[in-house]
DNA sequence: GTGAAAGCGCTAACAT
DNA sequence: ATGTTAGCGCTTTCAC
């Protein structure tokens, strides 16, 4: 069984004879330009039907554009990012661009790869969700092609950011878990050391507006923060440290839904039970949260709102480099489900 | 803060002119081609190196190759496609190919969509994960560009396949089932019409393994098939008809993880509990399964096996794109937990 | 409004 | 082993 052999692809020289007019014309009527007579481009559509016609983004784009996103996501396991792509592919479904995704971006080598890998393909714009990559690297990738940053804060003139308001995030849970009467409400939080990404990353962000906001509910001297990471073992890890106290916190603030899930494990392992023995929060809202039996507590960060705006922003960088960069940020809401309960007396 | 103006980028021609030879010696640097003294190596190199000279893919595309390769998942949300994802893009480490993600590929219009932008791209190679279309559809796509169909049975001289043998997987959940002295064992599949996908289609196998299975274990007359779809609602509903049956099953196989979620919603639902009153069994083995206080029993697909089967069959194919198509048949293993337990006298 | 011609960055075929 | 040249498929001047 031999495969068949592949016949020639048809190009735009194809189509101008076919239509009996000039590449050019063709040209203006891909990209709907000026300088075409209305029968002209009914011609010229005709010809592209009949001829089955799709232009060669690369070719295109060693002149012009190459009609594709690049969408960056740091992590394909973590259910929230899909929803900031869902958002992303929607708001391009009507438009001649093409979002593929770089995969597997772990660590600043990866993002490097990747990045680089985008801008040596000609992509027409990038979009880099939470990044973990030096400033120096996310301008250098911002000079180089339009790109939005989302889910990282901090501003630059090279890239438009769109993030969700995390001390916000993080004071929703505070005040929920207050309001049911918990006092020692304890957060695991993600280890994080360089100055930037203190006042950059999400992760730092959340745990600054827990402490704002335990210090608000006039809860200062129950501030109890564990610094592992943002992965389930992380979580397991932190909440067994937790549970070794000789006065356990009543609640847990998990900075992400992942995390929670360590959590719950720790939890369920040491024969304890949730919300009886321990209320948890995560954050993110993903489907492992709004799973029936496990229904976590999370704050919704409107993951779909990040991605069309992400889109928005890219697209109008896209028409216009010089433009000043922009910063959209969006408010949180807290999801209660039955991970959280009032403090029993 | 207006942004940075974009400098130029450095091409072959910068790069010869800066090691004082022709573009052709800097080409065949690139491509380790023959014809290049060790002396004109190591300065082309070195000028690579002083200018940051990267290749621009598209233009390379326009002669030789792209050296990208485009991987079509189904779901990205299904926790099962990164293990593929991951056994592909480890096997592509240590070349010059990049890996780029078609997203949100649910349905046969966003395949064809997605499948076309990546032809229009020029890409090198394309590998698709459980593709929906149909086989003319795939067979376009094999003959347009070398391409590994994976998790899909049926051969094709167009493109090769890797697929773990599901048949196989099915009768290791209907023996672990009923060695635990289960006889009333049900099964929800994922509901299926066309001819084509009922032979080639995983779902299709997996169902027909459970018959036969049942058959061999002299439990024919308890076959018992629910169809519905392979999603957690599916699941769900599969179960709640399972419920409200007058004898009801011990034990379920459900033909995917997500499936098995929608299951245990319904059993938690119902106020019974798993294994106790019901024992669940699941299959690809994704993260879900593997949290502990879900703990489910199920099939593990061996994905990064499956990804590194597809690419080794896809380099092979770019090498050679006339020699004969290949199928490769991976065997699952069964991980049993806690999900699944013996029958109650 | 239309088309001829140049050129984007690279590789392949062909000299030398 | 090295360089010269043509051309991949498209967009962009710039004539008309």
């Amino acid at each position: 069984m031999e495969p068949p052999a592949p016949r020639r692809r048809v190009t735009i020289v194809d189509v101008a004879r076919h239509a009996q007019v000039s590449t050019t014309a063709v040209s203006k009527v891909l990209r709907n330009a000026y300088g075409a007579s209305p029968e002209m481009r009914a011609k010229v559509r005709r010809a592209i039907d009949e001829l089955g016609y799709r232009p060669h983004a690369g070719a295109r784009g060693l002149r012009g554009q190459t009609y594709t996103i690049g969408v960056m996501l740091p992590d394909i396991r973590n259910p929230f990012f899909p929803e900031i792509l869902d958002g992303v592919t929607a708001s391009l479904e009507d438009t001649e661009y093409q979002v593929f995704l770089g995969p597997g971006c772990n660590g600043e080598k990866a993002e490097a790869r990747v990045t680089e890998a985008m801008i040596d393909r000609g992509m027409d714009g990038i979009i880099l969700v939470a990044p973990v990559s030096s400033r120096a690297r996310l301008e250098r990738v911002g000079t180089a092609v339009p790109t939005v940053v989302v889910g990282r804060h901090g501003s630059s003139p090279s890239y438009d950011t769109v993030a969700d308001d995390d001390v916000e995030g993080a004071a929703l849970v505070v005040g929920h878990l207050a309001a049911l009467g918990h006092r020692r409400i304890a957060h695991i939080e993600h280890h994080e050391t360089d100055p930037t990404r203190l006042s950059e990353m999400p992760n730092a962000r959340r745990a600054d507006g827990y402490r704002r906001a335990m210090r608000e509910h006039g809860l200062e001297e129950w501030t109890d923060v564990i610094s592992t990471s943002y992965t389930q073992e992380g979580g397991y890890r932190g909440a067994r440290e937790l549970l070794d106290r000789q006065v356990r916190p009543t609640a847990v603030f998990a900075g992400a839904d992942i995390v929670a899930m360590g959590v719950l494990e720790a939890v369920a392992e040491a024969g304890l039970s949730v919300p009886g023995d321990l209320s948890v929060a995560g954050y993110d809202n993903t489907t492992f949260a709004a799973f029936g039996p496990i229904s976590l507590t999370s704050v919704d960060q409107a993951g779909r709102e990040l991605g069309r705006n992400a889109v928005r922003l890219l697209l109008e960088r896209i028409a216009d480099r010089g433009r000043r960069s922009a910063q959209v940020i969006l408010s949180p809401t807290l999801v209660a489900r039955r991970s959280t309960a009032r403090l029993a007396e």
